[in-house]
DNA sequence: TATCAGGGCTCACGGGGCGTGAGGGTCAAG
DNA sequence: CTTGACCCTCACGCCCCGTGAGCCCTGATA
């Protein structure tokens, strides 16, 4: 007689009972009566009206445009069901604006991965200095060599911002060393010690792998045969490139081996 | 020196000063300092932020997500981009399978309104019932030929939902009729005649413009003798279709001449 | 008949991304 | 010193419910 309550509606439209409820507080779908216990009941017509309401829903629009839609009766359906139409073909336009736009950006961030390799020139070029990794290879043989080509393949994943974080990560480092040379501090102290421990780690996430002592070593080393890391090096500071080889080869002898 | 004040930084990048605001409030773009007198200034790598950010809410990624994307150092872009990418594609797809739904619906719509044309044969069928036109004709001449071809041209635009509407009407008219005939009210007792009224708005409204004494009468004749009229009427109260074809008489005669 | 599960009800907050005042300080130009 | 254009901080509103909290109803069972 007094037709389906809230739970019952919600399971056979699938909407959540809160949904109904708030459908009735809008005057969107009134229930059929209201009992004396303030339950709510639903009928047929209101069955078929809350299909009309998730139909529209569907169609993406709003609950007050709904409304007006179903109680309107000199509403013009199909005018509105026209227009909703010419919406969605205006979003896919520029759902596939957007994808290009992706493309294009992916395309770019694919572009910098290899781009990041002409940017490493920088200071961390490692796949142009041929001479001085033939150097650290005669100096210190085919580990070395493994270790060198361990970075190279390492680094070729990287995309610019992965090089961007390594370089900020370098330049607070470097910046500490600065400061300890300037401060005259010993190559062994506390202070560069520690910095020691994060060039250590940077430079295994730069390889992949942490570095053992005779490739930390040589590295240092490079960093003072090597003109371009030179010139990175005491351009910033006069001294530094030394300093840092030195507190490299330090830290290499006492902690890594 | 202390950059640009948040109206500027609106104008250059299209944004509002609230939205400036509101990513002050939640984070996601700090002003690069604060003056003593509390006005935020922002400086030349703030702008690139915000552009960054517009970038991303163009894609459709919340402000929390463009936070994370552009403050952890090792978020992986590509693979948000690609992830992005194919919500976009599911999204043109669910567009797409929407649009075929609008199109459906509009088909139907349109079938609809020639569907009107057989729903109209429940009793108020004007096309095939020529013989009994003829007849009104017959009677009344050409004046009630114009008057039919009228009403003819006029539901001839309707759909399914205007038809129940008008059915609506026509049932509580009817509703009260029965009941009136029921009580023993005289056909033109001020009841009935209220009832009256309504029916001849409501056969204006079917006919797109007020029905004339002569075609009002005609029509309550033709509810006598047209069998299917008089089942219509007859089923739901005995004597009712002589009963309504009275009332019509009388209220066009009083009312309508 | 008492109990209990499984309903039902009404508040009322939250969330996303700001729009939009209200109410009041600040700055540069005239 | 005034004006007018900016700046600030609350704080509510919108849209569509989700998600409790706290309390009442109902029908079946022990």
């Amino acid at each position: 007689m007094s037709g389906h309550t809230v739970k019952q509606v919600a399971k056979l439209s699938d909407v959540s009972v809160r949904t109904l409820h708030h459908y009735d507080e809008i005057g969107l779908l009134k229930p059929a009566s209201v009992g004396a216990n303030g339950y709510r009941y639903y009928g047929r017509e209101e069955l078929l009206r809350l299909q009309q309401i998730l139909f529209h829903r569907e169609l993406g629009f709003s609950l007050e445009e709904i409304g007006r839609t179903l109680d309107a009766k000199g509403f013009d359906k199909v005018a509105a069901l026209k227009a909703h139409r010419r919406k969605l073909e205006a979003e896919t336009r520029r759902y596939r604006q957007l994808m290009r736009t992706i493309d294009e950006t992916l395309a770019t961030l694919e572009g910098e991965a290899k781009m990041a390799d002409k940017a490493m020139y920088r200071g961390f070029d490692l796949e142009k200095q041929a001479g001085y990794e033939k150097e650290l290879v005669e100096k210190h043989g085919a580990t070395m060599q493994k270790h060198i080509d361990d970075a190279k393949a390492g680094m070729a994943g990287w995309r610019q911002s992965d090089f961007d974080a390594m370089q900020a990560e370098a330049d607070a480092i470097e910046a500490g060393m600065a400061k300890a040379l300037v401060d005259g501090l010993p190559a062994d102290s506390a202070a560069v010690t520690a910095l020691m421990r994060r060039q250590h780690a940077w430079i295994g996430k730069s390889w992949n792998k942490p570095a053992p002592a005779v490739a930390f070593t040589g590295l240092g080393q490079m960093y003072v045969d090597d003109p371009r890391f030179r010139e990175r090096y005491d351009g910033r500071q006069a001294g530094l490139a030394e300093y840092i080889a030195a507190a490299m080869k330090s830290f290499a002898e006492r902690e890594l081996s």
